[in-house]
DNA sequence: TGGTTGACGATCA
DNA sequence: ATGATCGCCAACC
């Protein structure tokens, strides 16, 4: 396995913070871009576990699911909508389902840079290298 | 040891 | 477009 636990987070977090303003990116993606794309979920956790006094800040606001939609984190928590408050103060527009879920525009605010343009600044083992996929569209 | 859970993702009906 | 299932994989219980 390329990355172990700590390097896993910190690789997370130097993603998601590269992420630009008034943009937004998948779980999944992340975990591309860091060379471990079965652990989607695992980005998930690594954001619960960011302490809100990190620095320099993480904008975990800024990671939603491949649907474009904000993950509820349970009936009575407020994470969910934390974040919606949070992307709208950047100038993201955020809609409400009709199931009652946030969702972003990803064709419009989405970023998903090709693997490897982005800096994990972690030790990754060299797994061979695959270009693909696109940068941000503006529509 | 074995089953469940989770800030997920891709498929299929 | 929406909802149900299955596949993933470490952390828990």
């Amino acid at each position: 396995m390329p990355l172990d636990g700590d390097q896993f987070h910190a690789a997370v977090y130097n993603v998601v913070r590269q992420i630009p303003p008034q943009r937004v990116t998948s779980y999944g993606h992340i975990a591309k871009l860091i060379g471990m794309p079965a652990y989607s979920r695992h980005v998930g956790q690594a954001l619960k576990f960011l302490s809100p006094n990190a620095n320099p800040p993480v904008p975990w606001h800024r990671v939603l699911s491949s649907s474009g939609i904000v993950s509820s984190r349970g009936p009575g928590t407020d994470g969910a909508s934390r974040q919606r408050d949070a992307l709208v103060a950047e100038g993201v527009d955020v809609t409400t389902t009709r199931a009652g879920d946030f969702k972003i525009d990803l064709r419009q605010y989405g970023w998903f840079p090709a693997v490897g343009s982005v800096e994990i600044g972690v030790e990754v083992e060299e797994e061979g290298g695959s270009e693909d996929d696109d940068a941000a569209q503006e529509d």
